[in-house]
DNA sequence: CTCTTTATATTAACATGTTAAGTATTTCAT
DNA sequence: ATGAAATACTTAACATGTTAATATAAAGAG
């Protein structure tokens, strides 16, 4: 192979964001599995359950914004949750486009059962990279996602 | 709702390591995307691609390792991708077991095709982010990855 | 040299990601 | 009031993520 390896402006794989923040959300989701496998819910309606406990009721638009997942999959989600009884559907009785979404208490019950363990893992990652490295790393990518959002066009 | 908000352990959402890093990650895909559609390749085949071209050739294992990819997932895409005439594969003369994968011409040209585009694009983002603290981001993600893997058990 | 174990893929089954298309409800201009 | 446009989902279709099961080849133990 003559010359494809140093030609191309494309960068090594290894460094570039996309691939890195791949690997790393992997590397810590990899702790959580576990615990989720035991729990049989998927990360992606453990998500939507964590981010309806700490509101009271939101629409699926912003429970899908919330919970980063997009429109489509939380609509299967959202049954899946309903049919485990974790979650209560209903019409918003002021505009009959929109769904409102809320922990039933079987769903808040099963939160509250697993915090601990959660809690735990997080711990134990804190103690690995350190709270305060964490902290700076959600800003630094925080301020990234800030920065590369589409202007309004 | 009384006392959901205080008690659990749970932190908010937003954040979590987890959301962080997916939420990062959407937000530079979302910079890829538009040209990974006109070229009609998916952000995994992409990699495949990406990571072929700076080798000479290596089997599905070290491939999915290195794409970041599950070997159930690169079976699929190897497939696909075959069928676009863009890799060749061949069984490993030494280990029968093994599917040695390599770029085709197609493949490469594609490759080169594409290279400004691409590099057009990170050089937008690093005009965004600046080139320094995405280098120092990507090394502290290294550095998460490299703690956070479980050690040999 | 067999038999067991391990390694490498692949297939299966189901959940989610992604884009496009479709449905129902609102909004808004006329 | 009425019809076009926008909003909020929902469904469809296909690709990928994830785990478990299977098939085949290689390595090791005896």
């Amino acid at each position: 192979m003559p010359d494809t390896q140093k030609l191309s402006p494309l960068a090594q794989t290894r460094r570039t964001l996309p691939i890195a923040l791949l690997r790393a959300r992997e590397s810590v989701m990899e702790r959580f599995r576990p615990m989720l496998n035991r729990l049989d819910v998927s990360e992606q309606q453990w998500r939507v359950l964590r981010v309806l406990l700490e509101v009271e009721a939101l629409d699926a638009s912003e429970l899908a914004n919330c919970a980063s997942i997009l429109a489509p999959s939380l609509s299967r989600i959202l049954k899946t949750l309903e049919s485990k009884q974790f979650i209560a559907l209903k019409k918003d009785p002021n505009d009959g486009r929109r769904t409102l979404v809320s922990l039933t208490k079987a769903g808040t019950e099963f939160l509250m059962g697993a915090a601990p363990d959660s809690a735990a893992i997080y711990a134990e990652i804190e103690a690995i990279i350190g709270h305060d490295r964490i902290e700076s790393l959600i800003d630094e990518l925080d301020d990234l996602i800030t920065k590369l959002s589409k202007p309004v066009e």
